[in-house]
DNA sequence: CCGGATTACCTTGCGCACGATGTAATCGTG
DNA sequence: CACGATTACATCGTGCGCAAGGTAATCCGG
């Protein structure tokens, strides 16, 4: 029989190997822009839709508070957005962009292009791959937080 | 036109969660056996050949010195493994298993199969999503570290 | 309306990842 | 053989990413 160690480190490595490959090449394009890849994930969730709580962020992008509150914090100290608390709920910190963080979009408009032509795959190739990587994470999702015996 | 902003998170954020949500799915796992993910890929690489200089397993690994040497010394710690100058070329730290580091393979002898569970794709897929990420991983490193105007 | 549970967020600590810098050993060239 | 370049590795600083523990605001059952 094939060797283990090895067929199980092609799937999960090759899914490990490509996700740091990619950042790297987001590296030089937002450096340019003063970014960091979360950094410009967040970014992507406010140009969509701005002035939401960090609990909503923190969803779409799937992190926790303890990775979003600093990455917060660098994001308003640099001047590209502002925590401000909800009066309705003093809980809840919605993140405003700031006019410069709003404007910043326009200096990343080649940046999307730019990957997708790094990465080198079809429109067809690329569908598939992000079905095959969102099964893939819902199904690894369900076994980390829940599997089979997953009480609320 | 579609927004650009989405089109571009889908890929490349889809990867990136993909990847956090499979670590997720080894980190009970190799969390038994006291070891991360990326403990865990060194061991894979020297279960399959023991005795490697540092520079072989970064190769393997795509990873940089600065990030094996703190992990190696952890492993180290562990006892798990031991670090040797090589007599022939004193530049060189040979990095052999311990009893303890090979017997740990008959301990995790349980942890591929769990994730190929977990991952929940056939063989096809699986197959064929290691040669998208191969590919990937190709075409965007040739990108980052080089791309057209690469000079030696 | 009161007290315990829940919610939203923050902080701390640890372990990657990576760029930048440093050091000692070796190689290569004149 | 000298000496500049290269190689192999270590260290430091920064920024994630996650677990654990903390705080204040809100909710909810009695």
């Amino acid at each position: 029989m094939p060797d283990e160690f090895l067929l199980d480190e092609q799937t999960c490595f090759a899914l490990y190997a490509a996700s740091r490959a990619v950042t790297d090449t987001y590296r030089p394009l937002l450096g340019e822009l003063g970014l960091t890849y979360p950094q410009y994930l967040v970014l992507l969730v406010l140009w969509e839709s701005d002035a939401r709580p960090v609990k909503e962020i923190g969803e779409a992008l799937h992190l926790d508070y303890g990775t979003l509150s600093p990455l917060l914090k660098r994001l308003e100290a640099n001047g590209l957005l502002t925590r401000a608390r909800l009066p309705a709920d003093e809980r809840t910190v919605v993140i405003s962009l700031t006019e410069e963080g709003r404007s910043l979009r326009t200096r990343a408009a080649g940046v999307p292009s730019a990957i997708g032509c790094a990465l080198g795959l079809d429109d067809t190739e690329r569908r598939q791959l992000i079905d095959t990587l969102r099964r893939l994470t819902a199904s690894a999702a369900s076994y980390s937080s829940g599997g089979f015996d997953a009480q609320p």
